[in-house]
DNA sequence: ACGTTGACCTATA
DNA sequence: GTATAGGCCAACG
């Protein structure tokens, strides 16, 4: 497992519950920026991971609940969105800019 | 091995 | 502000 992946699955297991943040961020944390298309990839190996990986606390820039197909069902993703406290409206989080969590302002520079 | 797709983002019109 | 184009890198067919 190259170290992209294991940093993302770890930078996604430091999200606070009730909080959400989004592919962009992550990749940039990384020094990835732009490839956030990775990030995505990257959740999508999550399910293999031996650790529970919050996936369904990582949404795009929209807050739009994109990767909830992936999940065993679409609703899980929204009810455990919902069940952490995160309003979630439309398959959109509803207070995605105030529950927005940036690894590089809550984490910086490690 | 080549072509297409993908849980995206940024930039330009 | 919305719409379209380009880019990024890896996996799948």
């Amino acid at each position: 497992m190259s170290d992209f992946y294991q940093n993302v699955f770890e930078v996604v297991r430091q999200i606070p519950p009730g909080r959400v943040t989004s592919y962009g961020a992550i990749a940039r944390y990384l020094g990835s920026a732009g490839s956030s298309r990775m990030v995505g990839w990257a959740m999508n190996l999550s399910h293999h991971q031996p650790l529970f990986v919050p996936a369904h606390r990582v949404v795009n820039r929209n807050g739009l609940l994109t990767g909830k197909i992936h999940f065993g069902s679409p609703e899980q993703m929204q009810e455990l969105l919902e069940n952490e406290g995160v309003k979630v409206e439309d398959d959109c989080v509803s207070d995605f800019t105030k529950l927005f969590w940036d690894p590089m302002t809550e984490l910086e520079v490690e």
